[in-house]
RNA sequence: GCGCCAGUAGCUCAGGUGGAUAGAGCAACAGCCUUCUAAGCUGUGGGCCGCAGGUUCGAGUCCUGCCUGGCGCGCCA
């Protein structure tokens, strides 16, 4: 399609006096299919011609008439457009190919190499839904890149370090029980912290003890190290039990408490440049310029506290010191939640004032939160939905359906399917809308397997994989012949198909341009639909005519093919029954 | 008070670089299973694109001001 376009632009320019990228440029898509493949809006043209635009349109649908056909683009004005209609048997043949060979997209990224920080839960509390948009963002984003040819280290972040560590602590001392720790896990943990928050209201001293357990931990002192360590622990395992569930992993651990020797470090790199100004007994780098730090509309970012301890930001700037170093990266990506906006703007400004070559290489990608009611989840306070509730919810439902349409006989391969139906609605979920969106958590619109759903994509996935097998058993050629020796494409009824596997690679890219998970969804969902009302009027098996059968074929495989990748680039493992 | 983000159908949302009659899903209503999975398909109704100016041949899209909501504004991470 390109080629034809290039064709385009060159006779459009050289006949109307324009540059070649102005044409191309001005190429749009017609709303409809029915209108044509693309446009050339006339109006730029209307002022060298004077004449009026509709008129310019078909005077020049005459002219390139004759010239056109010969490379089978017929182009017709319509009002002030001019469109152009390719040859679809000839394009779908060549998209089918490609779809088949797994060619469609080509890897533009090559050799460069993205770091994305994602999930980076804070240990010692349950998994909740709270924590899965970094998550499910970060890990679709991870396969994007991945597929443009980029090299992707997935970071998780992990809050380990901090003062509720040393509130946990306290607790333990008090009330612990280490047989309770070791057969509940994390649950018993936050049983423990929302006990010790409560009673700190009523004994201010319980966060004054905390504070100081805290610090025994940042000293080293042997006892509560041993005690964080099996929090940590122990909240790993869970965590690792729950990303196996969602398909996610990671490369590296490396959290809050991994950077904790190299902070001191870091500072000094800032003490070094003299960027640090001593403000209400507090360390600071001054947000604007500094020649006028006093004109700083935005406040300054807090490297170390009036009581000598570090920030958070410190604990930033320490990470990304130590990513440059290990991973060399071209760029760095902090799925983080919209809340900390601000908090990454103070970072990388700092680094942009040390005048690092790589500071315009981290990118904050924020996203909306995950309310309930119209406010935000909180462990303490115990207004929190967990995953896993809702996947079992989801696996129950699915559950019930399989058994309502059929009663089947596997029961091992049955809770595999409700299991897999349950991720792939609640990963898609979370990642058909722009990240930027609020998600106020409601039953029954997660759970719902109508409409723009994972389960609407699986559905369609599926349903290929039962024609491939009718068509394995009724024809005398197997279907995965056809992918070695792809077909013609005659009927033009198939061409929605391939105009939407067509925009696969652009969409990728776009995709991976905004850092948007949600333009891979949406395209999923357009294919899918324009699959489904295709699949209602033309039946592919027809032992009476094989030929148009294995055409029909091929054409449903090249859409399951462009689904099925896509799907995996969301995190989504495509399923051939259900 | 300042900053960031959002405001499109009853609800949830799509609408690269400004272009043709603003699109989906849910909900409602009416149809479609003797044929490859009805978790589907087809159709109907439903819109001062928050408001007001401006730029332009042309604005949901760009600019300015305002309104509403969310989040954030140094010793939590």
């Amino acid at each position: 399609m390109h080629d034809l376009t290039e064709f385009i632009c060159e006779r459009i320019a050289s006949l109307c006096a324009l540059a070649r990228e102005e044409v191309r440029q001005a190429l749009t898509r017609p709303p409809r299919l029915d209108m044509g493949d693309l446009a050339f809006p006339c109006f730029p043209l209307a002022k060298q011609r004077k004449k009026a635009p509709p008129v310019i349109a078909r005077e020049l649908a005459e002219e390139f008439a004759a010239d056109f056909a010969a490379q089978g683009i017929r182009c017709e004005a319509a009002g002030p457009y001019l469109n152009f209609r390719f040859d679809h048997c000839m394009l779908a043949g060549r998209l089918l190919a490609q779809a088949l060979a797994g060619s469609l997209l080509s890897g533009a990224g090559q050799g460069r190499t993205v770091v994305i920080d994602y999930s980076s839960p804070n240990i010692a509390k349950p998994f909740s839904m709270g924590h899965l948009r970094s998550t499910s963002i970060g890990n679709a984003l991870s396969h994007i890149y991945a597929a443009l040819g980029w090299k992707v280290a997935r970071v998780n972040h992990l809050g380990d370090w901090g003062t509720q560590f040393g509130k946990l602590i306290v607790a333990f001392r008090l009330w612990g029980d280490r047989a309770r720790l070791a057969n509940e896990g994390i649950p018993y943990l936050m049983e423990l912290y929302v006990r010790v928050n409560d009673e700190a209201k009523a004994r201010p001293e319980l966060d004054e003890e905390a504070r100081a357990a805290f610090k025994q931990l940042e000293d080293g002192d042997t006892a509560a190290l041993e005690l964080w360590k099996i929090f940590r622990e122990v909240s790993l395992a869970e965590f690792e039990r729950i990303y196996a569930i969602l398909g996610v992993a990671f490369d590296s651990y490396a959290g809050e408490s991994f950077y904790n020797d190299r902070i001191e470090a870091a500072i000094a790199v800032l003490e070094r440049a003299g960027l640090l100004i001593r403000s209400e007994g507090a360390l600071v780098v001054a947000a604007g310029e500094p020649d006028a730090p006093e004109k700083d509309a935005a406040p300054p970012c807090m490297i170390r506290k009036s009581d000598g301890a570090s920030t958070y930001a410190a604990r930033d700037l320490a990470a990304i010191f130590y990513r440059w170093q290990e991973y060399a990266f071209d760029r760095l990506l902090y799925v983080v939640g919209s809340p900390q906006a601000l908090h990454f703007k103070q970072v990388f400004a700092v680094l942009k004032k040390l005048d690092l070559a790589y500071a315009d290489r981290c990118v904050h990608i924020p996203f909306g939160q995950v309310l309930l009611n119209g406010e935000m989840m909180s462990t303490r306070k115990g207004n929190v939905i967990f995953l896993e509730d809702v996947i079992k919810e989801a696996e129950t439902r699915a559950l019930a359906k399989m058994r309502e349409n059929s009663e089947s006989s596997d029961t091992a391969c049955e809770a595999e399917i409700a299991r897999n139906l349950a991720v792939s609605s609640i990963i898609f979920y979370d990642l058909k809308n722009g990240r930027i969106k609020d998600v106020d958590f409601n039953w029954e619109e997660i759970l719902n397997p109508h409409g723009e759903t994972g389960i609407y994509l699986q559905y369609a996935h599926a349903r290929i994989h039962g024609i491939m097998r009718k068509y394995d058993e009724r024809m005398s050629e197997p279907s995965a012949a056809i992918i070695n020796s792809p077909p013609r494409v005659t009927e033009e009824e198939s061409w929605p198909l391939f105009d939407a596997i067509a925009r696969f690679q652009e969409k990728l890219a776009l995709a991976a341009e905004h850092n948007e998970p949600s333009v891979i969804a949406r395209f999923l969902l357009d294919l899918a639909s324009a699959f489904s009302a295709w699949y209602r009027v033309h039946r592919v098996i027809n032992e009476d005519n094989p030929v148009l059968s294995r055409e029909r074929m091929g054409v449903v495989l090249a859409v399951r093919a462009v689904l099925a990748q896509g799907l995996r680039l969301l995190g989504i493992t495509p399923l051939e029954k259900m």
